[in-house]
DNA sequence: TCCAACTACTTGACTAAACATAGTAGTTGG
DNA sequence: CCAACTACTATGTTTAGTCAAGTAGTTGGA
């Protein structure tokens, strides 16, 4: 089971991840937690999650609107701004291009690797 | 030109492609830039690099030994250790997974993009 | 001879972002 | 009335990449 991730990977992406989510439904925090859950990104922490929002609001990627819920307090709800749009679009160009380039050099043999047992 | 990448995106990832250079050949950190630079990582600085690799010892991932130079000062010559060839094989396998979870939800489709020139 | 350029590593201050934990509040149900 | 769930906020720590400066050794040209 790969699910303990190295917290380091997910520097950069997450933030990525969240536009996209929101680009497909407007959301809030607590669901957003859930919704990486499902994703396999089951140690995600609400703690990495709510301040990543917070820095997207910031920096005027996603807008928010408070909602009164009727099962527990005022949701959050984002939604990306044109910025953000473009954000994604943009962030999605390079990860795909960190990916090939670190899956090509990854993909290469490693001659002589050492005896494991010795 | 997809030169200028984002910083945070190389976390975690660049110990990962030291480990794999280093594996395919012992090296020194000022010849591991100029072949992160060929790769394709033009941006990747000798101020990122040395650091990283100085982390790898300090972690016992790598071992290095000194080795004077007819061209210059001596240079650091860096290979993994046993352990460091677990943690590439280790670190190989969870980025391989965070791609598969991040290719899986970058690539839905988002609908009802908003008009860009609004 | 000297100094500029290239090679090669070190150090320290700065910054971004994930993690961890605690705290504040509203709602529901026993 | 309080425990459990929902939901957000705040604060401090750690990791790691960036930037800038500095130390040295070698080579080659003015």
């Amino acid at each position: 089971m790969p699910s303990a991730h190295d917290p380091q990977l997910l520097k950069g992406v997450l933030s990525l991840l969240l536009l996209q989510l929101l680009a497909e439904r407007e959301s809030y925090g607590y669901e957003v937690v859930q919704r990486l859950h499902e994703i396999g990104l089951a140690d995600v922490l609400e703690g990495t999650v709510y301040p990543a929002l917070s820095r997207l609001e910031r920096e005027g990627r996603v807008s928010a609107r408070l909602v009164s819920s009727n099962a527990g307090p005022a949701r959050k709800y984002y939604r990306p701004t044109p910025a953000g749009y473009e954000a994604l679009s943009a962030g999605t160009a390079s990860w795909r291009s960190l990916v090939d380039v670190v899956g090509s050099v990854l993909n290469r043999p490693t001659p002589a690797e050492p005896i494991e047992g010795a």
